[in-house]
RNA sequence: GGGGAUGUAGCUCAGUUGGGAGAGCACCUCCUUUGCAAGGAGGGGGUCAGGAGUUCGAGUCUCCUCAUCUCCA
């Protein structure tokens, strides 16, 4: 059975259940900042278990597309992936355990070929005072499992689930095990759990019915909250599925891989299953490209933090691993359009951005090989060290070094040395790599969780009808205490039961204005929502006092809003208009709508060239003139989608969402705050566009009078400059060209009038030139407009001295006294030493000196010192000369 | 978010107790030469990433900022 039959069929069964079938979500989950990437099924639910947000139905199934990085170094095994697909069947407030396993049961045995006598359950048996699950046992019994076959697991560990992240739902769970071989060597058997490896995991049933505060490593009884709506949270591995059903040993014998695999070992010339080295690194190839490939078309592309930096990890692993293979040349593209071309039937995006995806793999694994390219040498050179000092080990410092600093990887700084017969000191490496992994950790400290209330039934946000609202306070936190009262001057929180303020989200920046009580006035700073539901007015009390209850009236700073609303609908105008000018491809991963201008961040491999900025820039006005209207509309998601609207990547499925038309030019699902009519815009201005990073860039402009003011401003840097040249402004490139020209031909003439001065002064220094025993000793002031000048005219003087003797120049430069000493070589061996002298007569004048035997120079404070310090130094050089 | 490395001519990079900002390639001019990276002579091109400090003097030492690369979280 093919996968795409798997997931059809799972689905299908659901749907005849009376469940809704939604799309999987973005790898990218949205809304919820503590976790990185989406790694389970539920993950998009979350809301609908904590009862935050109402789900569109009590019943839903889907397959999610899941990333972990938890166990990468185990991938390359026959069976750890870190991009694997999850079919899952969800139930918020309506059926439990009962029939999540009934369902269960039915799926597998009737309508999946998977022998009843081969599955195993297992069930949650107690832990730090919680009972066992019996109510799950009770189930399993009543669809015939016979009793031997289900089993109680204690521990936090084994049967219970989550919760993903710092804190969130959870619960025990219930597994679905196959006994894939009999035991046969009769040893003794503790069912699923046992090391024996007969058992293959295929569906676990989580009931959530917990709200854990502490994360799912520090997990204990006290920390549980039961929670109100109890649901069922289904993860069935569509890999294990198919291996199970293909009658295949790993996910990589599957027609997931299949394809992939045999491509993999023809461009790296080898064999699969020929020997387990290869074999590993063939699969570590391969299930890399398909998980960066997915994260790429979810608009993750390879960087250097945070979830790029994942995207960047799996390539650059995948590609070393062909590179110890002999592969010096990109080849993950090619695998990556096979994967797309077998899994675009059930994800479409990947073929829509095929081209973009494979563009970005590409550019990833040139630049690790150009990072190997740079490494290479330095490596070459630490192991010369090593060789010279008669040494056999590198050491780990300088290959954590090379890892760290240069991104050359571990490996194949072993294989280098190796070939020079000497090894690496790899206790070292990993303790480099330890103590940066505890400097890490220690500073990323998450900010303190909010004390605000959450026991209640959710702001009313009231801001897109109106900017000024009345409601109650409802909490006020100061510091991190909930506190009834907030007095004049302090600084606080505010919640309030219903709010104009819009809160800071998609792009947009918070509300600033007031809340007024009868007993005194808070000035909001900022407003914010740390999660669904929740509005946070941050700011202090102006006068008088706010008090928890209190009936306030919330006044929005309206001019700022209005601002801020310019720029929200001018950024979807640019979005439009970048589309349109340089393709389908540009996809937004970013931007900052304040009132003062706009930021918005793209993909797009080339920077913008001045047309294709004008143009934008111009399509983007013409909108502006034509004054379009802006239509809002709530729409079901799938609605808005099928309507054309762009749905940023990981929108939440199932809720109902707000549409933003503008005329025919712009559809897009958007929380922010718009003008009525494009014309409001006034003016738009492309203020710069910049690269923010690989394939990635960045544009910031103006509206309304700031882009006015932008305007008047390039205007009169153009007037003032017309000035100053005094040239008018179209003839300013001419001019200033010719101006350059002029410049370089006078400093030529005025270098030659001072080298043919300078010419005068060597004359006159020659003359006068003193001999000491056969040595020409020259000393005198020059005058010279400056260093350069100084000691070409210093040269000269030396050419002059016949081979034999030395010469001390003084000069006055910016006012301050300069010298200048230089001896022949024949003078240097006679004893005099040019730095040596030129710092004694430096100190003279008040400051110091130095250089080579040769040629030196010396600088002071004082000019009138400037004889003294000559005459000084032409002792020193007479005594040297004659010693 | 934290750590490391790098930033010098259009490109690739040298630049060693702080003391003349350089090479190769590319470019321009002239000469030589019908042939595969032609040769010779000459020339243009630099706010040494930016800012502050120490010093008579900073590409070089100290601090800050920015950018790029890289590792970790």
């Amino acid at each position: 059975m093919r996968t795409y039959e798997i997931r059809q069929r799972f689905l299908d069964y659901f749907a005849e259940k009376n469940h809704l079938v939604m799309p999987g979500s973005s790898l990218v989950p949205q809304g919820d900042p503590s976790v990185l990437l989406t790694s389970a099924g539920m993950q998009q639910f979350k809301d609908y278990y904590l009862a935050l947000a109402d789900p569109p139905r009590p019943r839903i199934a889907t397959v999610q597309k899941c990333l972990r990085t938890d166990d990468i170094e185990e991938v390359g095994d026959p069976s750890h992936l870190t991009f694997f697909e999850m079919l899952g069947n969800f139930a918020f407030g309506d059926y439990f355990k009962a029939e999540a396993v009934a369902f269960a049961w039915e799926l597998v045995t009737e309508r999946f070929p998977f022998a009843k006598e081969q599955i195993w359950a297992t069930v949650f048996g107690g832990e730090g005072g919680l009972p066992p699950d019996e109510e799950a046992e009770r189930a399993w019994l009543a669809v015939g499992v016979p009793p031997e076959r289900i089993v109680r697991y204690s521990g936090w560990v084994e049967n219970w689930w989550g919760p993903t992240g710092d804190s969130g739902p959870c619960g025990p769970c219930s597994e679905i095990h196959l006994e894939l071989a009999p035991n046969t060597d009769g040893h003794d058997c503790i069912g699923p759990a046992c090391a024996c490896g007969r058992f293959l995991e295929i569906w676990n049933l989580v009931f959530n019915q917990y709200y854990s505060r502490v994360s799912g490593s520090e997990l204990r009884a006290d920390a549980l909250t039961p929670l109100e709506r109890v649901g069922v949270d289904t993860g069935a591995g569509l890999e294990r599925w198919a291996v199970a059903l293909q009658g295949v040993d790993t996910p990589y014998d599957t027609d997931l891989f299949k394809p992939v695999v045999a491509q993999a070992a023809s461009l790296l010339g080898c064999e699969y299953g020929a020997k387990p080295d290869r074999d590993a690194a063939l699969r570590i190839v391969c299930e890399h490209t398909r998980a960066a490939v997915f994260l790429i078309a979810d608009g993750v592309l390879p960087g250097n933090a945070e979830r790029s930096y994942v995207t960047r990890r799996l390539i650059r692993r995948a590609m070393r691993h062909a590179y110890l293979l002999g592969r010096r040349e990109p080849m993950l593209a090619a695998l990556g359009k096979t994967v797309i071309a077998h899994m675009a039937a059930t994800y479409p995006d990947l073929q829509a951005r095929e081209d973009f995806i494979l563009r970005m793999i590409t550019q990833e694994e040139e630049r690790f090989l150009r990072n190997v390219n740079q490494g290479l040498p330095i490596l070459t050179g630490m192991l010369d060290g090593v060789s010279q000092a008669g040494g056999e080990i590198l050491a780990g410092a300088d290959a954590f070094l090379l890892h760290d600093s240069y991104g050359f990887p571990i490996e194949l700084t072993r294989e280098v040395a190796d070939g020079r017969g000497i090894g690496v000191d790899e206790g070292g490496y990993r303790a480099a790599l330890g103590e940066q992994q505890e400097r890490s950790r220690q500073s990323a400290q998450f900010e303190i969780v909010q004390n605000l209330p959450t026991d209640f039934e959710g702001v009313a946000f009231t801001g897109y009808e109106t900017t000024t609202d009345t409601g109650v306070v409802i909490g006020i936190q100061q510091g991190d205490e909930r506190v009834g009262v907030l007095e004049s001057g302090q600084q606080g929180l505010i919640v309030l039961d219903r709010t104009p303020f819009y809160a800071e989200g998609g792009g947009q920046v918070g509300d600033t204005g007031r809340i007024q009580s009868a007993d005194g006035v808070f000035r909001v700073d900022n407003t914010y929502s740390p999660q669904n539901g929740l509005i946070i007015h941050e700011g202090s009390v102006l006068e008088g006092l706010i008090a928890a209850d209190a009936p306030v009236t919330a006044t929005v700073a309206t001019e700022r809003r209005a601002n801020a609303a310019r720029n929200h609908t001018a950024t979807h105008l640019l979005h439009a208009g970048l589309r349109g000018v340089l393709g389908e491809h540009v996809q937004q991963s970013g931007s900052l709508v304040a009132p003062d201008h706009l930021r918005f961040d793209f993909a797009h491999p080339d920077a913008l060239t001045r047309a294709e900025l004008d143009e934008v820039e111009r399509r983007v006005n013409a909108h502006v003139q034509a004054n379009h209207e802006l239509e809002v509309a709530h729409l079901e998601t799938s609605e808005a989608v099928a309507a054309g609207a762009l749905a940023l990547f990981g929108e939440k499925y199932g809720e109902t969402v707000r549409v933003i038309a503008i005329g025919d030019v712009s559809k897009e699902l958007c929380g922010g705050t718009h003008v009525s009519a494009t014309g409001a815009i006034g003016l738009f201005a492309i203020r710069s566009e910049s690269s923010i990073g690989a394939g990635l860039r960045r544009i910031e402009a103006l509206t309304g009078l700031a882009a006015v003011r932008h305007v008047q401003n390039q205007h009169a840097l153009l007037l003032e400059l017309s000035r100053t040249l005094e040239t008018p402004p179209q003839e300013l490139a001419a001019r200033t060209a010719a101006l350059r020209e002029e410049v370089s031909e006078q400093r030529r003439q005025i270098s030659q009038l001072e080298r043919g001065q300078a010419g005068q002064q060597v004359e006159q220094l020659i003359a006068a030139a003193e001999d000491v025993q056969g040595s020409t000793l020259v000393v005198g002031q020059v005058d010279v407009p400056n260093v350069e000048t100084f000691r070409e005219l210093g040269d000269r003087v030396k050419d002059r001295l016949g081979g034999r003797g030395a010469l001390l120049l003084g000069a006055v430069l910016n006012d301050r006294p300069q010298f200048l000493i230089m001896a022949t070589k024949d003078a240097t061996k006679r004893g005099v030493h040019a730095g040596n002298l030129v710092r004694e007569v430096g100190k003279a004048a008040g400051g110091g000196g130095g250089g080579g035997p040769e040629t030196a120079q010396a600088g002071g404070r004082d000019p009138a010192k400037l004889q003294d310090a000559l005459a000084a130094g032409t002792e020193l050089l007479r005594d040297v000369l004659s010693g």
